[in-house]
Parts: C-alpha cells; structure tokens; sequence
DNA sequence: TATGAATGAGACTTCATTCAT
DNA sequence: AATGAATGAAGTCTCATTCAT
C-alpha cells in the first residue's frame, strides 16, 4: 500500500502539472471563445478531456479557473521582450515596439482576451484592475521608462514621460483596434499596421524630438 | 365626456411612453451594472417596477431589451452636438471637441456602456458591429469631416484625414480611458482631462499643421 | 342616459350573438390546429378579431369556450341529414351513407376535432364522453334504426343491431382513417373512398342479408 | 480490489439502467395520465423520484423523453407474439388473433398511448407517423401476410389483403374501442371481447372464405 | 360592452457544484 | 487523484386571467 501510495505520488506529480496545463488550455479557449459567462464548465471540461469533476480538484470554482487563466496570460504577455535599450534611437525604437504591440493586441482571438476581462471587470472589479496593471500599465511603465532614457540621451523632450507613453500607444492602435475588438473590421494586415505605427511615430517623434 | 375621452387617450399615450421608459430605466441601470448575462429578467423587472411578464409586453425578449438600450445609447451619442463649424480654427475646436468626448466616455457610469457591448460583441458580433458604427464610427466621421475642411482652408496638411481624426480621439484618452475602464482608476478629473486634451492637441497640430 | 342605455342594449343584443359567433369560428380554427394546450387564449383572440379581454365577456374561461366549440360541433354533426327511409334497400342506403360518413370524419381538418378531443379527454374525461355520445353514439343509433326496419322488412337478419351498425361504420373507415387521423396519408381520394365503401358494404351483406 | 473494481462498473452499469427505467416509468405515468401538454417535466421528476435535472441527463428535452416512452410502447407491441402459423386454418387463427388486440388496445390504461399520441400528432407529425408505421402499420402488415398464405392455401379468397386486414382489425374493434377510448365505457369485459371477435370472425369468413 | 395593459404562476431548461466510488 | 452521476437553484419566457377605463 506505501508502495503503491509512493508510485501515485510520483505519478501526481507529474499528472498535476500536465493535468492543470490540459485544463487551463482548454479553458483558455472556452473562456475566449464564449466569454465568463458564455462558457460553461461542462464545456471546458469537454475541451480539456477532463471530467467536469477534475476541474474543480484543481481549481476552487470557476472564477478562480478564470483568473488562473487571466494570470497565465499576463504572464505570456510579461515574457514578450521588447528590445527597449536604452541606447537605441527612439524611431527604430517606437516603430519597432509600436508594431510588436500592435501585433499582439490585434492578433486573430487577442481581441477576445480584452474582451472577456472588460465583460467580467464589471461584476469582477479586481479582476479588471489586476488585468489592468499587469497586461496595460507594465507595458506604459517598460515604454516610459525608455523614454526616460532617451530623454536624459539629449533625443527627446517630454514633460510627463508616462503620458508620453500612453500616448503613443493609443496612437499605434488608431483606427484598428476599435474596429476590430467590435468585430466590425477582420484583424487588420501587416501592411496596414506598419502604415498606421509609422504615421504614430512621425506624429510622437514631431511633438517630443527635441529641437 | 368627449374631452374626458380624450383626456383619456393622451393619458394612455403618456403612460404607454412612460412605461417603456420606466423599463428601460431600470433595466439599463441592471444592464450596465451587471453586464448582459450578469443582469437576469427578474432583476430588471424589480429594477423597473413593473412584473417580469409586463417585460415581454414591450420587449420580444432580453435581447430586444438590451438592443433597445444601445439604441438610446446611441441616440443620446449622436445628440451630443459638437461645434465643427469649419470656419473655426483647429486648436479651439479639437480641444473642446477633445474635452466634450473625454467627458461623455469617462463620465460616472459611463465606461459601462461600452464595457457591456464589448463584452456582449463576443456571442452577438451584429451588436458589436451596430454600436461601432452607431457610436464610435460616426464620431470619427464627423471630426474628419471637420479635418478636411481645415486642409481645405490651408490650416492643415493630412495624409489621410480619417486615421488623423482617430490618432486624435485616441490620444485624447490617452492615460485616462483605459485605466477608468478597467476600474483601475476613479473618473479622472476636469483638471487632468483638460491637461490630456491640451497635451492630444499639442502633438496633432505639431504632426499636422500646415508649415 | 336612459335612452343610451336602451339603444346599447339594442346593439349589444345584435352585436352579442354576432361577436359570440365570431369567437367561436376563430377559437375553432385555432382549436382545431393547435390542440387544446397549444392553443392560446392570445392567438383565439386574433384570429376572432376581438381583444383577449372580450373573450372573458363571453366564456368563463379557456375550457367553456372549447367545450362550446365542441357543442357547435356536435350540432354540425347532428344536422348532417343521412337518408335512412326505412323503405329504401340495404345496399343503396350502406354506400351511401357509408361515403358520406367517410368524407365526414376525413375531411381535410376533419381528423382534427377527434384527435382534440382525444387529446382533453384524458384530462377530461366528461368533454370526451359528451362528444362521444352526442356525435359518435348518435350515428350508430340512426343506423341501428335503419337496421332493425330493414330485418322487419326481411331483407336483413341481424342479431345485435347496434354491434351491427358499429361494425359497418368500422368497415367504412378501414384502412383510411387511422392512417389520416395519424398523419401517416393524406385525406384518401374520393375514388378510394368509394371502393372502401363498397368492399364494406359488400362484407356486410355477406353477413347479414336474410337467406 | 480488481474484481471490486469489476463489481462496481456493473453496478454503475444497473444503476444506469435501472435509473433510465426509473424515468421513463414515472414519465410514462404522467404522460399517460395528463398527456404531453398537461405533464410537466416537475411532475415527472417527483413521479420518477428523480431531480429535474437528472431527467435532461437521461434525456434531451421534453420531447426526447417522451419518444422514448413511445419507442418503449413500440417494442411492446412489437413482442406480442401473435401466432400466425400460415398453416392454421383461418376461423382459429382469426378468432386468436382478434381477441389478442382487443385485449391489448383495450387493456385498463392502454387507451391512453392511442389518446396521447394522436393528441400530439398534430404538432408532432412526425411522432404520430413513426408511432403508426410501427404499432399499427406493423399489425397489419403481419396479418395481411397471414391472410396472403391462406389465400394461396385455397382456403380464402381476397382481391386486397391489406385492406382485408385492416378489415378485420377494425371489425374486431367494433363497439368497443371507441366508447372505451373517450372513457364513455369501461374496459370491455373477456366475455365480451369474445363475443365482437367471434361477431367479427363470421363476417369476414362470410365474405372471404373461397367458395 | 369592449378593450388591452398588466400580472404572476409556472413551464422548460441549463449549469455550477458535490459526492460516492 | 479522477470520475461522472446527480442535484437544485436560478434563468428565460409564456399564458390564462383580471381590472380600470
């Protein structure tokens, strides 16, 4: 019986990790597709191939299967690296990141992920505001503090560098992104995005290029 | 008796109107509160005062209901008279302009609006797709249209005068929107909206002035 | 007042037998396509062109007014004159009266009022032995009439005449009825009724024309 | 532990059953009693002594569960081994068969399928159709091949055995299964069951035996 | 008398969650 | 740990009936 308790163990172990990474990538797809609401565990059991059972041996309920998720994609988010060198000039710099960051919003399902979390940050407060500061502002704050950087380099002039960088990712999404997260325009081509961050950096670079 | 009749008549006209309106009320406030899945049928008919089935009496079901409210929603966008008199010169529109939409998008209560629909774009995309257009997409149009009357006048040099009316919404929102949106920050200030607007407007007219 | 009041008295006496008719033909039409369940007091009401509200001014409720549609009906089948001059011979009056009946109870829509009335009897156990008695007993007692005048004329010889009377209504509908009443065909041919009655009435002498 | 193993699956396996069994037992009941309209799925559950929800795991919805019950019916039918050896002389074999069907459409509660089903015929066509191909349809069928054997054995003489067959299954029916179906009579007693058989026998010996 | 707005009980169905195995 | 049968609360929607006008 210890034997036997011993082997299951070992096995858990390895189970637990695969058997958790199985359920939350079916659930990632579930949530994704349907929404909190919209997505039932049966289905995410079904898409997992897991019994509906085994769900909740891994997870408390279904909110916290939906955060477990939301965690993992900030995490995903966190390891895009973004070359921010600090001795690299800010027009290689901005379109280079404009475009990775408009890539990653407006990929085919990246629309979902906001989606989702603005459906449930109403009933869910924390859930949006935890999604905010770990997916939006991390990136405001690794893009600022470049900026910063080529502020002290002599490149830039700006008075509030976190602005600053707002700005110029709201500029990078101009005219795509809305439509696409509406679903009234498909995801927009390589083509356009590179146009559209293009004229976002001429736009930053002629308000903040120091003179 | 004939006056009491139709004394009668315009009662019932009233009360007609009123109790649609009545319904809408309560069931915008349940809506915007809960998110569409979140808000139930009976909710809304306590919301609203009036019995479940009285619901079904004005509304085929709770998507009718839930259209109906977009529908005000929209409305109520389009009332919102902006001055694009296009003999105006462009700072003094596009900060008045910038600040009036700040405000509409940023009021209390106000990020509900579009964090329901989006929530909801994901299982009904026509609704996404009708409130973009309705709301979103006719703003942009109407400022663009200002824009290019503005090139006309030789004030301004655009390339393409619809991204320039969306590079100019987006930067007005700028570190205020997003962060409202997701509960992540209060309603901001009339200060600080102002210090943003002036900021959007600065960075267009150096991007776009004709030189 | 007074006067008002003798003239709507008037009118009502005029317009209650009038209404009160218009109700029954839609309430049967409904009735008859939907069943009792599926028939709704709403859709009576339509397709009677009066409100829902007038209905209750006429029957008590959904009940007194199907079963007043059966009464209509029962009446209807009553009024049906067979030819049963004891005088005229077996053969003639069977297949005559053998069609009739046939083209009677398949009539297009003509399986509807047994199949509703089958469908209520269950929870309504004296709505369907009313009908049975006043439509169904009633032919068989008219032939059985028939019957007996035709063995005192001697040219049947009958044991039960009432069985006998059953039998032969049986024989008219073999192969035809149950298949329409079941959906399973389409009301039969005239044609086909015919070489029905024929073989039944063909069956039936063969048992019980006097030697 | 294994062989525990194994008793426990067939246990899984009768609970399985036995609980379909039990649903479809409590439906029956109730479908049978209040017909399809009138049964509610509460009342089944409380019938079957099963929560509501456990019917909608057994069954897609209301009209699933009472397919199944029909389809159940069917079967019942379907084994009831009539013998209709081609050898047997036809006044015996008739005599048999007519008082077995009497017997079954007749039997206490066994007028409540019939009812039930064409009550729904009219809004499920389908299910009215299905349930005459294999109750009704089928009986004839095997008559009527009985009936063919005996034609070639020389004993009858019949231009259409189908529709001799259902001949002798309506005439088998006469006087009974009307009135017993609209509840205006009891179930019929043996006695009499024999007497309409043996009634229905002659007849149809007196027009198709081969002269 | 006739209306139709309003109601609330109740129907079907879904689904997150539990529990015995 | 894993299962999946079972549950019951809750949701959407329908409809017979009432009532003020």
């Amino acid at each position: 019986m210890v034997v036997a308790s011993d082997e299951h163990l070992h096995v858990v172990q390895d189970e637990d990790n695969s058997k958790r990474r199985q359920i939350l990538d079916g659930a990632r797809k579930v949530f994704m597709d349907l929404g909190f609401d919209g997505a039932s565990m049966g289905e995410i059991a079904r898409a997992a191939q897991v019994s509906k059972g085994t769900l909740y041996v891994y997870f408390a309920d279904k909110s916290a299967l939906f955060e477990a998720i939301l965690e993992q994609e900030a995490l995903r988010h966190g390891q895009v690296v973004f070359n921010f060198d600090p001795a690299r000039d800010a027009e290689t710099t901005l379109k280079e990141f404009g475009l990775a960051y408009l890539q990653l919003v407006c990929r085919p399902g990246g629309g979902s992920a906001i989606r989702t979390v603005m459906a449930i940050a109403e009933r869910m407060p924390d859930v949006g505001r935890r999604y905010y500061a770990r997916v939006l502002d991390k990136s405001i704050n690794r893009l600022s503090g470049y900026l910063k950087a080529r502020v002290a380099a002599g490149e830039l002039e700006i008075g509030e560098c976190d602005l600053a960088a707002s700005q110029f990712m709201e500029l990078s999404k101009a005219s795509l992104f809305l439509p696409f997260v509406f679903q009234a325009a498909p995801a927009p081509s390589e083509q356009r995005m590179t146009e559209v961050v293009e004229s976002a950096t001429r736009m930053f670079l002629a308000a903040y290029r120091a003179r």
